[in-house]
DNA sequence: CGAAAATGTTTCCATCGTAAACATTTGACA
DNA sequence: TGTCAAATGTTTACGATGGAAACATTTTCG
C-alpha cells in the first residue's frame, strides 16, 4: 500500500498533486474564454476546486500568475514561429513571410495569451521563467531577420532598422487586428478580402533586397 | 446679489461648476502619473474632491470616463498628426516621415493616455464622443497614405496594404516602444543611438515610390 | 520517529464598481 | 415670481477583488 490516494478520492484530498500547472491551465481557459479581466486569483482557484487564497503558494500574487501564464505564452510562441520558419524553406523572401504569418496567426489564435503577453504593466519580466522565455523568443525572431539581410557589410544600426521595421510591422498589424481596428478597412475593400489576405498584402511591400 | 457663490465659497459649493471637464483632467493626471491601473472612478472623484459617486451623473459608469477620456486623446492626436503633416512641406518621403514621427512622438509624450486608446476591451466605441474622435483620427492618417502612393491606377488592395502596412508599422514601433521592448535592442546598438534615431532608421526603410 | 517545510484553508481588511435612496441646486414654465 | 421637475451630489450598502495573517494538513527528510 502506497500513500497515493484514489483517483476519486485525490480529487478531494487536501493536497491537490500539480495545483501549480493546474491553475495555469484553468487561468489560460478563462483568459481566453472570457477576457484578460476575468482572470483573477479567485477565478482561477475556483476553476481548480481549491481556496482563493491557495494560488499564494505557487504564484506569490496576481503579477506572478500573469508572467507565468505570460512564459508558458512566449514559448508556445517561440515554437510556432520556428515551425512556420521551417516549414518555409531556404527562400529568404518566403521565410520572412512565414515569419510574419507565424507570428499574427499565433496571436490570432491565441488572442488573450498574446495579448497578456505584451501587457507589460500587470507582468514581471524579471521572473526567471518569463525571461527565459522572453529571450527564446527573440531569438526566434532575430532568426528570421538574419536570414532577410544576407549582406555582412551593412552597418548595425541599418540591419537594427530592418529588424525594428518587421518586429513592429507584424506586430502592429497583430495588435490592430486583435483590437479590430483594421476591420472597417477590410470591409471597405471590394470582393472578399479577409484580414488574411490583408496581411498577405502588408507582407508582399517587405523589401527583401535592397 | 446674484446666485453665484465666492470663488472660495464656489470650492465647496454643493454643485461644482464643471465637473466633467475636472473628473477628465484629473483622470488624466492619474492616468500619465500612475498608470492606467491608477485611473478608478473613484480615484478621479477623489481628485475632484466630491464624493466617489458623482462621477456616475456624467460618465454612467468607468468605461464611461475612459471612453470620454480616449476621445479627448484622438481629438490631440489628431491634431498633431495634422500639425506634423503641414510642417513637413510637400514631398511624400518627407511627409511620410513626419507622420510616422507624429505617430510615435504622440506615444511617446502621453504614454498613458495612447495606450487607453487602444485598450478596447476598456472602451465603448459606439459613444459619440469617441466614434467621431476615432473617425477624425482615421482620416488624419488616410491623408498621410494618400500622399505615398500617387499612382491612381493602383489597386484597391495594395492601396488598402501600404495604408495598413505603414499604420501597423508605427502603431507596432510605438506599441514596442512604450512596452520597453525596444530597450535591449538600442542598448546593444555602437554609438549613442536612441529610440528615435532607431525610428528614423524603421522609418528610411519605407517605400515610397515603387 | 519527529521536526520543518510545503501546501491549503479560513478569516479578515481595504479598495473597487455599482445601485439605490436621499439631498440640494438649477432652470423652465405657469 | 413661485413652484415643480430635472440635474447634480451625497450617503449608504453590497458583492467582488487582492492580499495578509493565523491556522490546519500533508509531505519530506534528517
Amino acid at each position: 500500500m502506497n500513500h497515493e490516494a484514489t483517483d476519486a478520492a485525490s480529487r478531494r484530498a487536501y493536497h491537490h498533486g500539480d495545483l501549480k500547472a493546474a491553475l495555469l491551465a484553468e487561468a489560460e481557459t478563462i483568459l481566453e474564454k472570457d477576457g484578460i479581466q476575468a482572470l483573477t486569483l479567485r477565478a482561477a482557484a475556483r476553476a481548480a476546486g481549491v481556496s482563493h487564497a491557495a494560488p499564494k503558494n505557487h504564484f506569490g500574487d496576481l503579477t506572478g500568475l500573469l508572467s507565468e501564464l505570460a512564459a508558458l505564452g512566449f514559448l508556445r510562441f517561440s515554437a510556432a514561429l520556428a515551425d512556420a520558419m521551417t516549414e518555409a524553406g531556404d527562400d529568404p523572401r518566403q521565410r520572412i513571410k512565414a515569419m510574419g504569418r507565424g507570428y499574427v496567426g499565433f496571436a490570432t489564435t491565441h488572442p488573450g495569451l498574446f495579448a497578456l503577453m505584451f501587457r507589460s504593466e500587470l507582468l514581471d519580466y524579471d521572473r526567471p521563467a518569463l525571461r527565459d522565455a522572453t529571450l527564446a523568443a527573440r531569438q526566434a525572431l532575430a532568426a528570421a531577420v538574419r536570414a532577410r539581410a544576407p549582406d555582412p557589410s551593412a552597418q548595425p544600426l541599418q540591419m537594427a532598422a530592418q529588424a525594428a521595421a518587421f518586429w513592429s510591422l507584424v506586430h502592429g498589424f497583430a495588435t490592430l487586428r486583435l483590437e479590430g481596428r483594421l476591420n472597417g478597412m477590410i470591409g471597405s475593400l471590394p470582393g472578399n478580402e479577409t484580414a488574411d489576405s490583408l496581411l498577405d498584402a502588408v507582407l508582399a511591400t517587405i523589401r527583401v533586397a535592397d
